[in-house]
DNA sequence: CTAACGCTCAATCGA
DNA sequence: TGAGCGTTAG
């Protein structure tokens, strides 16, 4: 095995990244721009730490906000140090206090055997206790966002409670919010189940409690990193700051400009008040960018600089100064789709891309159906990532809730949704009817359950129900140490589950038992939980679709942004107030700054959003770039192929009458194959390759050439 | 109780 | 556009 110097391991850094690396002492900030290697940073520094200074790698904390994320971080790392870092701390925010929490949540009134409930059912939850409490259900959302806000910034029921009750003006709503939220965090704790917040947040309240628990840790970890710090919220800091214990040996890396994740509870202040929290923290800017062209960074900078209440920074990058940028202005949203299939098949055919190396991005998830269907129209391998997860379908979320309930038996919405799935004759009368039972003698659903079934009182009908629902899971329960392949399988034979669904969904739960390669129950329930739609691999050669949040911290040679629109991007929910349009802004400034080689923004003039056909006015942000960042192509209405120059020549091979790959005609060299398309619009040259003569270039004037 | 049907309503971003 | 709901017949 090759041992890696101190020599050797810097040489791969510039002065700014060197300092970064070599400070592991003390609090530093690294403040690192687009592009600038912050990921590179901190794999180096880990390296640096564990091969230079002998640390072990399990004395490290890396958290960061993905499991992608987590993931690439680790890859590299091993492959710098070239060894395995296998059970050290890498991971997310959420999986390292899940991990914290396994060990002593009993503590806190938990069992370790806790369930993690993703939205769906905090929702559900939710809207249970508001039909209980006669509160119109239609705000369930409202007040889940709430609760998710408060849990972010550690106030709990509790502490709420405490400042509703201070404050003489806040009666009405408020006064029923609280009391929504108390039960809620009382029933989680019944159905001993915990919501994403809950992990941050208990687990400062575990070192808030228990500082003997929190010695350890701080024994254990040396030196704690945080990447993304811009995206942490109040309770995250918090616990960063816990975990940076007295040593306060604590690198946190992040960019003020790409902070997009305001609506999760994310605080920019974060970043901005560290030099304040830590005093004698280093700082350390990352300027160069090593992955756009200047063109692209510049029109990026342009935009952001627009925004008040950042740090200043001027990124700059030594690669040259590339494509301007195009902006194509179409109809609507499936001629814009279409504008982007064509473009990135033209561009394919030239044979200098693959297509893994365009992506496509959009603010909002919908936006995704009219690009899905012009890349099928035109044969393009995609991929969306993100969007609904596999983890999300029914079928799967049925069957994974049976695994839950068999673990945690406490856990009542599992026990609801799996309760008459398949049907099984268990409808919502004797739900609600065991709900009342099993409140007024305060026992869980299904010790209730249990208890009817050997009871005299209940109609018979009734008890064979659930009396053989008791026992089919008493059944699966049985198997509950058994590895997860042989527990699923046994779930969906016992349940006959299949006989209740399409074949498509059969196949699903055939991928799922398919994907399980571990082997304990535990971990698998939690990286299902903790997993992400935006986790999923980019492997293959395909193109990437995706939000333009799921693209932070990814980067593609071409990158189209697609319906650059008032409404759209900034979205309408956001102009009204200019903190939010500012992060709509930054969204902007994260999708642009994806791009290495070629941005192509685009914009449609009317979009159905919402079953309504609604005219779209470009994005106010373009009015922020300066016009001669881009070339404006549009796309007038009722014209099969129009370039009307607006903004400058056109010369994106989108709008070349021949499509490379397009079979033509000389009428001297005859049937021939366009290799190439370039120049501008006035003097347009093709490459043709001919089966007579070879490869040719004309030019397009004088050249008659017929499409074939 | 189930299943099928039609109606209403909501639809940013996501760990 | 579709998910979720109430209504209806079986």
């Amino acid at each position: 095995m090759r041992s890696i110097n101190k020599q050797t391991l810097l040489k791969g850094l510039n002065p700014q990244q060197k300092d970064a690396v070599l400070r592991t002492k003390g609090p530093l900030l690294v403040l690192a721009g687009a592009g600038s290697g912050k990921t590179r940073v901190i794999a180096y520094k880990f390296a640096y730490l564990t091969s230079a200074l002998n640390s072990h790698p399990s004395s490290i904390l890396t958290m960061t906000f993905t499991n992608k994320a987590a993931e690439e971080m680790r890859q590299r790392i091993e492959k710098l140090i070239n060894k395995s870092v296998k059970g050290s701390w890498i991971g997310t925010f959420h999986s390292m206090c899940n991990r914290i929490l396994r060990k002593d949540i009993e503590k806190l009134g938990f069992k370790r055997e806790f369930v993690i409930y993703d939205e769906d059912d905090t929702c559900n939850l939710i809207r249970s206790i508001l039909k209980e409490f006669r509160i119109h259900e239609a705000i369930y959302k409202g007040i889940a966002s709430k609760i998710t806000s408060l849990k972010a910034s550690l106030i709990g029921p509790k502490k709420f409670l405490s400042i509703t009750n201070n404050n003489d003006d806040h009666y009405g709503f408020d006064e029923k919010f609280a009391r929504v939220y108390v039960r809620y965090q009382d029933e989680l704790k019944r159905n001993n189940a915990l919501d994403f917040d809950d992990l941050i947040m208990l687990t400062v309240k575990l070192f808030e409690k228990h500082p003997d628990i929190l010695k350890k840790y701080n024994n254990e970890f040396s030196y704690i990193m945080i990447d993304e710090f811009q995206d942490t919220n109040v309770a995250q800091y918090r616990l960063s700051k816990f975990l940076a214990g007295t040593r306060k040996n604590i690198c946190v890396v992040g960019d003020d400009d790409q902070s997009i994740y305001r609506f999760r509870g994310a605080n920019v202040e974060n970043i901005l008040s560290f030099e304040r929290d830590f005093p004698k923290t280093k700082v350390v800017r990352l300027e160069q960018n090593y992955r756009s062209t200047q063109n692209i960074l510049e029109a990026a900078c342009e935009i952001i600089t627009k925004n008040s209440l950042r740090k200043p920074k001027k990124l700059w990058s030594e690669r040259g100064e590339g494509e301007k940028l195009f902006y194509c202005i179409t109809n609507d949203e499936r001629e814009e789709a279409r504008y982007i299939a064509r473009s990135i098949r033209e561009l394919y055919l030239k044979g200098r891309h693959s297509y893994g190396d365009f992506s496509v991005l959009y603010r909002i998830n919908l936006q995704s159906r009219a690009l899905e269907e012009a890349m099928i129209e035109y044969s393009l391998p995609y991929k969306v990532i993100g969007g609904v997860s596999f983890y999300q379908r029914k079928e799967i979320k049925d069957i994974v809730s049976y695994l839950k309930f068999i673990t945690n038996p406490d856990d009542s919405i599992s026990l609801k949704r799996i309760i008459n799935c398949p049907p099984r004759g268990i409808g919502a009368a004797t739900i609600t009817r065991i709900e009342n039972e099993a409140r007024k003698k305060n026992k869980s659903l299904f010790e209730t359950m249990k208890h009817i079934t050997h009871s005299n009182g209940t109609a018979t009908a009734l008890k064979k129900k659930v009396g053989s629902f008791v026992r089919l899971i008493e059944k699966l329960m049985s198997y509950k140490t058994s590895d997860i392949r042989r527990i699923l399988l046994q779930i969906i034979e016992k349940t006959e589950y299949v006989k209740s669904i399409d074949e498509e969904r059969a196949e699903n739960l055939k991928e799922l038992v398919n994907s399980v390669d571990g082997k304990d129950l535990r971990v698998f329930l939690d990286t299902v939980a903790l997993y992400s739609s935006s986790d999923d691999s980019h492997e293959g050669d395909s193109v990437s679709l995706m939000t333009l949040h799921s693209a932070k911290g990814l980067e593609f040679p071409v990158v189209f942004i697609a319906g650059v629109e008032d409404g759209v991007l900034p979205h309408f929910h956001a102009v009204k107030s200019p903190e939010e349009l500012q992060e709509e802004r930054r969204l902007f400034y994260v999708g642009m700054t994806r791009a290495q080689d070629l941005l192509i923004l685009s914009s449609a003039r009317k979009r159905t959003l919402y079953s309504l056909i609604q005219k779209q006015e470009a994005s106010r942000f373009l009015n922020e770039m300066s016009p001669d960042c881009y070339l404006c192509i549009e796309r007038k209405p009722r014209r099969e192929i129009l370039a009307a120059p607006v903004g400058g020549p056109i010369s994106l091979v989108k709008f070349t009458p021949f499509i490379t790959g397009a079979r033509v005609k000389h009428p001297k060299w005859g049937v021939g194959v366009v290799r190439d398309c370039y120049g501008e619009t006035e003097d347009l040259k093709v490459m043709v390759n001919f089966s007579s003569v070879g490869v040719k270039r004309l030019s397009l004037r004088f050249a008659n050439l017929e499409k074939l």
